[in-house]
DNA sequence: GAGATCCATAGCATTGATGCTATGGGCTGG
DNA sequence: CCAGCCCATAGCATCAATGCTATGGATCTC
């Protein structure tokens, strides 16, 4: 489970590092719309090479994508919705109102 | 009104290019949520030298961003986010059902 | 008119995300 | 056993976003 590890290795170090909570959080948003993005394409029951071939990418970006190695732009993320049928959603939400 | 321009004309190049039409979507997105923030920003009666400080960033980068010069990434949505009190939202939303 | 503040841009270096190609392991069906 | 498909990674080139510094025009105040 953790042998060829690498990126959750990497994952996990990046979201150590003090003083980098932003970072952290992008990183973990990352890593929850790889999840996403899986999850839809399981859905479907795509491999990644068809996803990639319908988003405009390769199969290695979106593996890479998937095991969350990398924070996506936005770019990315539009192909990817678009390819899965779904309309990609960014804002500021107004936080929990800490009352 | 497009006199000093050159990143409102970059953008509509941009956005023009043929068969791209998910950067011109990306491109989209970025501009609308540098309005926002620009919004949300004179909202809180900051200068952009505050906010960028507050997001751990320059005055400069925040002016490109909110100019819509560029499509932000991840890392830099969510810093703003903080700085301005809100939580970054980036979800894969499901289509209005061609129905 | 001399400061001070604000915002728009420029120019340059660094960094990180993508794209691409290629390989390797795991499975499954001949 | 071999062929074929799937996914994980590596290595490398390229491009674009950021960070930083610095300047210029516009106000506004004293």
């Amino acid at each position: 489970m953790s042998d060829r590890v690498d990126w959750n290795d990497l994952r996990e170090r990046r979201m150590a590092e003090p003083g980098v909570a932003e970072a952290y959080e992008a990183t973990r948003i990352a890593f929850e719309l790889g999840q996403e993005v899986r999850h839809l394409r399981e859905h479907n029951g795509w491999s990644q090479s068809q996803l990639a071939h319908a988003a405009g990418m390769t199969q290695s970006a979106v593996a890479r994508f998937e095991a969350g190695g990398t924070v996506p732009t936005l770019a990315v993320l539009e192909r990817l919705a678009r390819a899965l049928d779904r309309k990609l959603d960014v804002r500021f939400s107004p936080r929990p109102e800490a009352a």
